[in-house]
RNA sequence: GCGCCUGUAGUGAAGGGGUUAUCACCUGAGGUUUCCAACCUCAUGUCCCGGGUUCAAAUCCCGGCGGGCGCACCA
């Protein structure tokens, strides 16, 4: 068995037993597009499930969904309407590609403003040519468009739309009833697991590069001025980093969590904690650890609204590749939401530590002398003496918002003294974003599951799963179906699938052999075996998947362990 | 999107203008079998799609779609 064709077994082996195979097959294909099949599918929902406990636990963690459907403006206060509608343009001789609005820039005071005519005649009148071979032959300026259109409603009136191109947006949105919801009280965070959709140029790697797929998205609401701090001090583990190579400490190393964080390698104390718990969710379905490193983002590839990126890699068939983002985006997203929108309320408040007392000399307006002589006017009057920033000797001019100038005399104010106390003020929370891609990292649980063995001089297929992403968790096997033996394996099947949240198989289907084989093979961790003993005292086998040692256990015993989900201290 | 390679049962492969397209594994039915892909009999199932050349195309040509690699792209 070469390595090289390893992941050609691997992914014939995932077509074969229906775990993830390509989509609308039967009408040719559509690249960037898979299917997860009956086996692959519950992998997939108990990655999720996972996903969703892992974090929820925490206790300031709640779920939350939203449309995948996104209106316009949302997208254009998030910028990716900005960010995925860059203009293409070719050069004819080479074929290379470039952003048209990155070759005016030298040129051009705003690039990024100009359709696409208008770009076009800037890079022919300027001369502008190809930065890999110097030609001059640029191909009509297209827009690149990532995000896949849609339009709501029909007929006149239909609204512009995109298919979400990540799930935060949807936390954003429910900012104000999140904030309402842990009593207006930060840190807190919402997550949501769902379809992302992305028009990639070009889909590759198998399940790598999608052009629709599972993300799941935490965002945890912080105040940046009081950031949380979790002590990573007892986590020994280390960890392969690989800093940003513009920074002070550029070398890739292995140190702690909390080295890291100390040695300024991760610069904020609340996005190591996030990777540290990226760390142990990843590890806990059965990543390999000695096959996850995080890579911190160089600040010239830094996403537009993130301040410090980090993505956690793992490595496989396809090399390393970015499983997980988790970035610091600060406030951005809630300041662009709040300039957008109708809404004010996308803000969290913070007591001083003390009230503050705030001493202001005013004019205080006398309305009943301002009304009766400025009539219409009293009001944008009213309004400019609290505007005024020094105090002015009447008689004297005021300039109203208008434009128009007013004489104040002295029996239309009275200077007073005001003490005010504030408790505290508004401010724009930040952001952490841990974002998952979920099909990334079944990939690299299948990769890293899927051990080709040995077994009697043959060939043997397992895929070790961890019990929590396994697509069952026990198979029931009758050693024949005959003599009773069948009858007892349904009616156990029956039993342990009336637990909850246990999913038993049963098979039948020709020898024992083949069928611990064909257990093995999609990763169900358990095997339990009706054999002639079972008729007599109801005892049965128990198999391990991993190292194929097998018990004899009765059916109550098995069940109990099963329902406390120790099965495996059995052995 | 460009270039090179490529597409045959569920999986992996052979064939390469001319009877009914071949093989292994898998899958299903039956038999056999007292725990690890055993064996016997039988069965289901395939030339990516569309044009063209030809008396005849799975085979040759063109285009599309899908896959692999490289370039480009990848908040």
């Amino acid at each position: 068995m070469s390595d090289a064709q390893r992941m050609e077994r691997l992914s014939a082996m995932l077509k074969r037993r229906g775990i993830i195979l390509p989509a609308f097959e039967i009408y040719g294909g559509l690249s960037g597009f898979i299917d997860y099949g009956p086996v692959g599918a519950r992998i997939r929902r108990r990655v999720i499930e996972n996903w969703i406990n892992h974090w929820t636990s925490h206790g300031d963690i709640v779920e939350i969904n939203s449309p995948t459907i996104t209106p316009h403006p949302v997208l254009v206060a998030s910028g990716h309407v900005g960010e995925f509608n860059d203009l293409m343009t070719e050069c004819g001789k080479c074929t290379g590609a470039f952003r048209a609005d990155q070759l005016a820039e030298n040129v051009h005071p705003n690039p990024d403003s100009l359709n696409s005519d208008e770009i076009d005649a800037v890079l022919l009148n300027e001369n502008i040519s190809c930065p890999n071979c110097a030609e001059q032959a640029w191909t009509p300026a297209r827009p690149m468009n990532l995000m896949f259109s849609t339009t709501i409603g029909a007929m006149k009136s239909t609204r512009q739309a995109y298919m979400r191109p990540e799930t935060a947006q949807g936390m954003f949105m429910l900012y104000p009833s999140l904030y309402r919801h842990f009593r207006q009280k930060l840190p807190f965070g919402a997550i949501q697991t769902g379809k992302g959709y992305r028009n990639e140029i070009s889909p590759r790697q198998g399940m790598i590069r999608l052009r629709e797929f599972n993300m799941a998205e935490l965002e945890y609401f912080i105040d940046p001025e009081n950031p949380p701090t979790v002590d990573l001090t007892d986590r020994k583990e280390l960890i392969s980093f690989i800093p940003d190579p513009l920074g002070s400490n550029s070398d890739p190393c292995h140190l702690n969590f909390a080295n890291a964080l100390n040695e300024g390698i991760i610069k904020h104390p609340t996005v190591a904690w996030f990777l540290a718990r990226t760390w142990d969710f990843l590890v806990g379905l059965g990543i390999d650890s000695a096959r996850i490193r995080f890579r911190q983002h160089e600040s010239t590839e830094m996403a537009h609204y993130a301040s410090d990126c980090w993505d956690c890699e793992i490595h496989g068939e396809h090399g390393w590749i970015e499983c997980v983002g988790i970035a610091n985006r600060t406030c951005h997203d809630l300041q662009q939401h709040e300039a957008h929108s109708t809404s004010k309320s996308l803000r969290a408040w913070r007591d001083f530590e003390s009230p503050r007392k705030e001493v202001r000399e005013v004019l205080a307006p006398n309305t009943a002398v301002i009304g009766p002589v400025f009539k219409g006017q009293a009001g944008a009057i009213v309004i400019a003496l609290g505007e005024l920033t020094e105090l002015l000797e009447p008689p004297f001019d005021l300039k109203l918002a208008d434009g128009s100038t007013v004489e104040i005399t002295a029996e239309m104010v009275t200077p007073k003294t005001i003490e005010t106390s504030v408790a505290g003020e508004w401010f724009t929370p930040h952001v952490i974003e841990p974002a998952f891609g979920i099909d990334r990292i079944i990939w690299h649980i299948l990769d890293h599951s899927y051990s080709e063995t040995e077994k009697s001089g043959e060939e043997y297929t397992v895929l070790r799963l961890a019990e929590s992403v396994a697509p069952s968790d026990i198979i029931i096997l009758p050693l024949f179906d005959k003599d009773g033996m069948g009858e007892i394996a349904r009616k156990l099947t029956n039993q342990i699938n009336s637990i909850r949240m246990i999913k038993a198989e049963f098979d039948n289907s020709r020898s024992i052999g083949r069928r611990y084989a064909r257990a093995d093979e999609i990763g169900i961790p358990w095997a339990i075996t009706v054999d002639h003993t079972t008729t007599e005292d109801l005892s049965v086998t128990i198999r391990r998947r991993d190292d194929q040692k097998q018990i004899r256990s009765t059916i109550d015993d098995v069940i109990d362990s099963l329902t406390k989900g120790n099965l495996g201290s059995m052995f």
